[in-house]
DNA sequence: AGCGGCATTGAAAATTTTTCACTTTCTCGA
DNA sequence: TCGAGAAAGTGAAAAATTTTCAATGCCGCT
């Protein structure tokens, strides 16, 4: 028995029951050997703590990569964030892995593949992070970011512009312009983007006395915002302003009101969250909430690049605040 | 001297003047070695086609990983592609990395970042592939393929939409629908992407005796597409259909439209190319030529897995036929 | 000037990978 | 069904690589 302590290949040959050159092969990708033995012998080196000298250099060359996990690539807000992210990535020498998360699948179903090439970081946007993918995270000493994206079941680090802040910012301007019935267009019910935005906002106009007058939801999207819109302005007593809470279902709203000869904003003052680049077109000059993009990317960055902030820490909470960008829309 | 002809580090030592232990240092990413003799040391493996088990293992699991460059991001068409590949990818157990070119940069300054790496092949989009990229590709042995692109100063793969045959849909078109006055706004004038949409619809314009009668450059950004529309409906005698050889110029044009108070598309009908999402909007409703974004996604990554495709080979080309797409515009 | 710390280096020890002969299993044709 | 050949898998041993350790040189500080 050596004096050193440090796992050999020779240890894991004995846990299991193979030779040393099993051992060998189930550690090189193109190496003979019987599948199932492979996964033994990986298992019981994982319990002793050894990993080959080859593999632990590919390792280190994939340290190199950061791994964005992203749930809804479609969404016109993301060019801007994914263009930013990869740039920063790759003046930092590393790159940027891109998996896309089918719809209606959660990030467990893709945790062994996206682990298995040994991210140094992992960055999560527009998706639920998991209990498993945290801890398998933790395991592989892989720092998680969640981006544009709060949860309050996992300690995880996270970087967000302040929905809440802007949910509020928009009741302002809406009261102040004078509007008492003020109608919501909310995304997704169950997800903290709709929440914090629709918490400020109602907080705002309750503080002045008032009470959302009409809302319904919009998934978030065109078609749902359009739906949404067409409920909401079919009313007896329809609302004078309306506050989406992103500027998809808000462009849609007003093409419905455009439709119906209902002018933007003398008739109707509509107001969205992101300022996504079409908000800026002529047809919407938009009203919106401008998320800080590059400020976002930045940090979170900055909490993966800190060596202060370990993978096995409780998780860090950036909140940025966003402006309001007024156009013609209010 | 071993009758075998593989190459050892053993040779490398002796042709760098070294140790073989400093073979093994230099191929190793965390030892400690002078950095110019790891330089020579590497170069002459090269050079002599050794390549340590640590870094193989290394490249071998690296040949899961397809690196897409582009040159475009923001450009609302891409949203699609990238979902979509990604997917692709994914599910054949792979990894895609998104390189991001920064604008006013060619491959060049990038090629050696990009290859690092050895990804078993490199799509390009929105970026012109040099010879100096294709040149390292072969090399190593690396399978290249334009996406939404075709060059002619280089034999590589390629998979794009029919540009000639989508403008000569379009001309078509709005012969059929008895338009004379016919004006176009290009892109960017020594792109293939706007030299063939354009020349398919002269072409078919020509066969039918009629010329262009306004044109202006766009950039293939809506601020262009915005001058550009300005420019043509402000003459004296402006055309009474535009063909816009993308589809943000189109919605430039049509909100450029919509302020003069000019009816789209009872007084200027417009038509587009891509069909980006934005088309489908119920304030613009775009005629456009459908990009057959998931037959090239398709086909870009046949090309790659192909195996009677060589990474040294002369490159195929394949073109797949866009579809007119009808809306309210036309 | 001397000492300590750090970086680098090659020889040698330790470890890993590859080779090769052997065994087992699978496939195909008669 | 049977037999031959090919393919897959295996461990022992040879070959190759990686790691260890002692030595050297350089730098900065007292």
């Amino acid at each position: 028995m050596p004096l050193t302590n440090k796992p050999t290949a020779k240890q894991v040959a004995h846990a299991a029951g193979v030779s040393i050159s099993a051992v060998s092969r189930a550690f090189s990708p193109n190496a003979p050997i019987d599948h199932q033995k492979r996964k033994r012998i990986l298992a019981a080196a994982e319990a002793i703590g050894y990993v080959s000298p080859a593999r632990r250099t590919a390792e280190i060359i994939a340290e190199g990569t950061i791994t964005l996990v992203a749930g809804d690539l479609l969404n016109p807000f993301y060019p801007t964030v994914l263009d930013l992210l990869a740039r920063r990535v790759q003046e930092s020498g590393r790159q940027l892995v891109v998996y896309a998360l089918p719809a209606n699948s959660d990030v467990d179903a893709a945790t062994d593949q996206i682990l298995a090439s040994r991210p140094s970081a992992v960055i999560v946007t527009s998706a639920q992070l998991t209990s498993k993918m945290a801890r398998a995270c933790r395991q592989h000493q892989i720092k998680v970011v969640l981006l544009n994206r709060v949860q309050r079941d996992i300690r995880i680090n996270a970087v967000a512009c302040d929905n809440y802040q802007g949910g509020r910012d928009v009741g302002r301007l809406l009261l102040e312009r004078g509007h008492r019935k003020i109608g919501f267009i909310g995304g997704v019910a169950n997800t903290s983007t709709h929440a914090e935005r629709a918490r400020g906002f109602r907080e705002v106009l309750a503080e002045a006395g008032v009470r959302i007058h009409a809302q319904a939801l919009g998934d978030f999207e065109y078609p749902g915002g359009y739906r949404a819109g067409q409920a909401l302005l079919s009313m007896n007593d329809p609302p004078g302003a309306i506050f989406c809470c992103n500027d998809i279902m808000a462009l849609a709203l007003i093409d419905v009101a455009r439709e119906r000869g209902i002018r933007v904003p003398d008739d109707l003052a509509v107001v969205g969250f992101d300022d996504i680049p079409m908000a800026s077109w002529n047809a919407y000059r938009l009203t919106t909430v401008r998320q800080p993009v590059e400020l976002m990317v930045q940090e979170a960055l900055s909490l993966i690049d800190d060596p202060n902030i370990k993978p096995t820490d409780d998780g860090i909470t950036r909140m940025l605040t966003g402006s309001l960008t007024l156009r013609n829309s209010s």
